[in-house]
RNA sequence: GGGCCUGUAGCUCAGUUGGUUAGAGCGUCCGCCUGAUAAGCGGGAGGUCAUUGGUUCAAGUCCAACCAGGCCCA
């Protein structure tokens, strides 16, 4: 295999074994070079093609890639979404599976056509067909494009891995053909048809908006509107009914045709100065004001009024068949308003289907920019929302305005242009979802949703809930409905290029407006011209499985076997968005579910919970965070947070929480590695891949290795990063601060040329290798560039991400002696809080440590690691710790609370008071005999026995007692480790290396002296000593005072050649 | 009005099929340690597990209601 040297190795000496390592890394810059490395190396594309895709791509895991919308820069959602969508094939690619990642930009809709209106300066349908269609398009399709370059410099710089080459555009003309096709596929099947229903309709941006395109990006704001309730008369014969209607659009009033009653509601009639107001009886209380006098004089079920006939509040319609009366409304309730609603079909959802019931048509006067037409001519060519006021004046002039406030609620505004929407009927085309929702619903059950409850929550209850979806837009810049009309209502519908140039005669090269406009089909003795409208793009993007590939057109077999997609991810509005489009096409076209898994990531927000705005700059500058923490570090902030588990997550503005992950995450493996090459260098060794080691710190920290493997591998297999990088950190605890810790000796024992001590050495060295490399490999997904540049200085060769994923077998289990390690740790740690509690440091040496417990025998073998550890001349286990401790009872509820449950008040209460019995083995609570397995004897309490220091497990089923009487000899020993650590910090600050031999001054009292005396081999072994002088330093020594436990002591040293 | 999610230490979050004394990281204070580690270790302070009821021998955990926040839908 062909090695470069790793980048940061290009000084590193044919005498060393590893690169020279930098002690604390410059992480941005190191990424820097990886990436230019990979880029030069081709690594990515390399890394997909060493994997074979099987028969039939079987070996593929099939990612698709959401297309963002390159209008804007990327921000901190995309840059999480693009970690996930890295993460993961890495891991598969790494598992052995091939993993196309191909890159996919969203070009039509409305974003560009606005955007294109702003820079070209012209505003409206009117304006731009005045521009000329041709030029707008010419203008959107070059615009939409702007940001490419951005967006690729952010893509690369996060250490994606992604194709930009053979990326997909849904402008395309390949693209758009495969869309063509779907839409016949949809109309052959019966699922497409055109219609004249009411929907959100923006005006600013003169298009009908889907309705899931108003869900989406928080297009409900508050709105402050008016409220007004007016008068109906009824008309016909007795006293003067009059029926009081609230609404919050008075501007709809006009085209007011029935009103709506609730059927079964009771209804009361209120006399007001001879007036019969009709409402509500519920809503009576909200009227209290208006009613004051009036006297409650009869009630109606909303039955009696309903088919009652009622004086036209406005002639404008006055004449229109059937309107006028009073309908029962399913919808009609009394929690707001009066129960009374005014209907106006050409606005209203629920007014146009309980219209049409009663066979009541639909008057639009509105334009498509919301000014009234001629047919209300007192407002002609205002705006609908303006009008309002003047209306409402005019309406108060009249007498009929009973109450008129303003309310703030929730309403939906344009997404684009944040105006608020208004509803309207319109020509639209439709895909009929409601005919195969059951369908959706059932193949949704196949997918695996992450978070889980999204696949019955968010998502399946709105496909449950799933209207027939709108597809077309009267705008510019999209894919054509490929709908001809003849001028008597014949339609012909094409699916190819092919298709349209048969019919029409003419070479087809571009299908966007106007060309595609252009092309007249005659037949039978008929002209068929295009359907003005182009498809809502969200259908474009849903159609990516296919038209990414121009399926049908080519590469029919390949789409087949990649389809539906292993792995998508987005954020969890797409629920509304891509992931649904995605369905109903997946379901109309291909009865699948168009992917298994779907990872639904949650937004970032600011650190009080806001969304990040540019405005507020109220995050840090992702560029910023690149260059001084490094893309590693934010990538591992991202996905080890519970935002890809959907949750929300709060960034602090100045980056913290990020540069905490350097802390935390990236260099603890740096420093391992800094610590293995400085030591190999020096040793001139190499580390070897194996996991036979015999010593226990050796096979515990393996071992670890293997159940972090495990747990680790579940996780990302269950696309759980945030699982994975939990394992991951928990690892590296145990090895920096435990297994290097205790094993540091071992690196800097010389080489003896005795085989038990330098094989021991050697089983240090191929540890601490071996981990690494298992960890690079593990993490490699989650901080591919730190991991990159630590494999390949360790192993010489090219690149961690073109390796397989280790394999858990190769390292050994040994859940007991794991067991047993923790708990040495946990002893360790209870013993040097005694000792800290007994002020004495650590480097004194104290008599010995007792470990007294029923686990304690599994205990000797560790006896040497924990005398070192603790500086205790000797470690003794012993089987019970009756002699150290009272004893109290522990029962296991969980088994008695099924033999006895109504006892277990009193028993648990017994034994949290200390009354038990112990008799032999047998145990008796409140006069209960518990079973072996129902109780465990447990350490009361610690009690203090003379000199001895004595503390409980958290366990509480062994105890540590430390024994801390010291002697004039520990006290000079101890004196001697603080003069060997006083020194030692000497040569750090002389600039010393660690292998440099000195001499050594001492000017100190007498007793540092005798200290030094007693040890004097041990010092001078320490601190690499030649010669040392009790007198003052020379002056050209380095010199540095100390103080050892309130003794002056001045300390000069050289380096000695 | 409805659906989904969340509410646990100053902050960010874990908390198994209900089981006795609710944890971690960060921050903070005190101490220790330091030939890899602008690091590490030990300890202290910091909690009415949002609230209220219920089920149960036993509730952070299950149920109901309610409050607050987020998302989604009316």
């Amino acid at each position: 295999m062909s090695a470069l040297p790793p980048a940061s190795a290009v000084q590193a000496s044919a005498s060393r074994s590893y690169p020279t390592v930098a002690a604390a890394p410059n992480y941005p810059a190191l990424e820097e070079r990886t990436l230019a490395y990979w880029r030069e190396r081709d690594l990515f594309r390399r890394s997909v093609a060493q994997r074979p895709a099987g028969e039939r791509g079987a070996n593929e895991y099939v990612f698709y890639d959401g297309p963002p919308f390159a209008n804007g820069l990327p921000h901190y959602g995309h840059l999480l979404t693009g970690y996930v969508k890295d993460a993961v094939p890495r891991y598969q690619t790494l598992r052995g599976r091939r993993v196309e990642r191909r890159f996919g930009w969203d070009c039509h809709g409305l974003p560009a056509e606005m955007e294109a209106e702003k820079q070209l300066g012209i505003s409206g349908r009117a304006k731009i067909q005045e521009y000329g269609i041709e030029s707008f398009n010419a203008h959107c399709r070059s615009s939409v494009m702007r940001y490419t370059g951005e967006w690729q410099r952010y893509v690369t710089r996060q250490a994606r891995w992604v194709d930009f080459e053979r990326d997909y555009k849904t402008m395309d003309l390949s693209y758009m053909e495969s869309v063509m096709w779907a839409f016949k596929r949809l109309h052959e099947k019966g699922l497409v048809y055109e219609g004249f229903r009411v929907m959100p309709y923006s005006w600013a941006a003169e298009t009908p908006v889907s309705n899931f395109e108003t869900r989406i990006d928080n297009s409900y704001r508050p709105r402050q509107d008016p409220a007004v309730t007016v008068k109906f008369a009824l008309a016909g014969a007795g006293a003067p009914l009059v029926l009081l209607a609230w609404t919050t659009t008075p501007w709809t009033l006009p085209s007011n045709l029935a009103l709506a009653v609730a059927p079964d509601v009771e209804y009361a009639v209120f006399d007001q100065q001879g007036e019969h107001w009709v409402l509500a009886a519920a809503a009576a209380a909200r009227y209290e004001k208006e009613l004051a006098g009036a006297a409650r004089v009869g009630t109606l079920k909303g039955s009696e009024l309903v088919g009652r006939g009622y004086v036209p509040l406005f002639p404008y319609f006055a004449r229109q068949a059937r309107a006028f009366r009073v309908l029962a409304g399913d919808f009609v309730s009394t929690a707001d308003g009066t129960g009374i609603v005014h209907m106006a079909p050409g606005f209203g959802e629920d007014d146009q289907r309980v219209c049409a019931e009663n066979g009541i048509g639909v008057v639009v006067p509105v334009d498509g920019q919301g000014r009234f037409t001629a047919e209300v001519p007192d407002w002609q060519g205002q705006n609908v929302l303006e009008a309002n006021k003047p209306i409402l004046q005019h309406l108060k002039q009249r007498g009929v305005v009973v109450r008129h406030e303003t309310i703030v609620h929730n309403y939906p505004h344009c997404w684009r242009t944040d105006q608020p929407l208004i509803y309207r009927a319109l020509s639209s085309w439709y895909v009929k979802v409601t005919d195969f929702r059951e369908r959706m619903v059932e193949l949704n059950q196949e997918i695996r949703w992450i978070p889980e409850h999204v696949r019955d929550g968010q998502f399946g209850k709105w496909l449950e809930g799933a209207r027939d979806w709108s597809i077309s837009r009267n705008r510019f810049w999209g894919s054509p409905i490929p709908v001809w009309k003849s001028p008597t209502g014949k339609i012909k519908v094409f699916g190819s290029i092919a298709e349209l140039e048969r019919a029409s005669g003419q070479r087809v090269t571009d299908l966007h407006r106007p060309f595609v406009d252009q092309l007249v089909i005659r037949e039978g003795g008929e002209e068929y011209r295009r359907v003005e409208d182009v498809l809502d793009c969200w259908f474009e993007s849903g159609s990516m499985p296919f038209a990414q590939v121009h399926y049908p057109f080519e590469n029919k077999e390949w789409f087949e076997s990649h389809f539906p997609a292993d792995f998508i991810v987005e954020y969890v509005a797409q629920t509304r968005g891509w992931f649904y489009t995605l369905m109903v096409l997946g379901t109309a076209l291909f009865d699948k579910p168009p992917f298994q898994t779907c990872v639904c990531h949650g937004v970032v927000l600011d650190e009080s919970g806001q969304k990040l705005s540019k405005k507020l700059r109220n995050y840090p500058d992702p560029e910023e965070v690149f260059r001084t923490l490094g893309s590693d570090a934010l990538r591992w902030f991202l996905l080890s947070s519970p935002i890809v588990r959907g949750a929300d997550l709060q960034i602090d503005k100045e980056g913290k929480a990020i540069g905490e992950v350097v802390r935390l995450v990236l260099n603890p493996i740096w420093n391992a590695y800094y610590f293995f090459t400085l030591y190999a260098n020096a040793d001139g060794l190499r580390g070897r891949l194996r996991a036979d080691q015999p010593g226990v710190l050796d096979r515990y920290i393996l071992c670890k290795l293997r159940a972090t493997l495990e747990a680790t591998t579940a996780s990302m297999d269950a696309c759980d990063l945030t699982g994975a990088c939990a394992h991951l950190r928990g690892f590296l605890d145990a090895l920096n601060n435990w297994w290097i810790r205790r094993s540091r000796e071992r690196f800097w024992a010389p080489v003896t040329g005795d085989p038990a001590r330098d094989g021991d050495k050697q089983d240090a060295y191929d540890t601490l290798y071996t981990c690494l490399h298992v960890v690079c490999r593990m993490a490699s997904p989650l901080l591919p560039l730190l991991t990159e540049e630590v494999y390949r200085g360790l192993t010489g060769e090219e690149s961690v991400h073109l390796t397989d994923w280790p394999d858990a077998a190769l390292l050994p289990r040994d859940t007991e002696l794991v067991a047993d390690m923790d708990r040495v740790r946990e002893v360790c740690s209870v013993a040097l809080g005694l000792r800290d509690e007994h002020k004495k440091r650590v480097r004194l040496p104290l008599p010995g440590l007792v470990i007294a417990g029923r686990q304690a025998q599994r205990l000797p073998r560790f006896a040497e690691l924990i005398q070192d550890e603790l500086n205790v001349k000797r470690v003794d286990a012993q089987p019970s710790f009756v002699d150290y401790a009272a004893l109290r009872i522990e029962v296991n509820a969980r088994v008695l609370g099924k033999r006895r449950p109504a006892d277990m008040k009193n028993v648990l209460a017994a034994a949290k008071a200390g009354q038990f019995e112990l008799v032999g083995d047998v145990v008796r609570v409140a006069g209960i005999e518990l079973a072996a397995d129902e109780s465990t004897l447990k350490l009361a309490a610690r009690s203090g026995l003379d000199g001895l220091a004595v503390q409980g497990l958290a366990s509480n089923d062994a105890v540590v007692v430390l024994d801390v009487r010291t002697t004039p000899e520990l006290e000079r020993e101890g004196l001697a480790r603080d003069l060997v650590r006083a020194i030692q910090q000497a040569r750090k600050d002389a600039g010393l290396h660690v292998s440099d031999s000195i001499e050594l001054w001492i000017d100190a009292p007498d007793e540092v002296r005798a200290a030094h005396d007693a040890h004097a081999g041990y010092v001078r072994e320490q601190v690499l000593a030649r010669a040392v002088h009790f007198a003052a330093a020379p002056a050209d020594a380095h010199r540095a005072p100390a103080e050892l436990e309130g003794r002056e002591v001045a300390l000069g040293l050289r380096k000695s050649s």
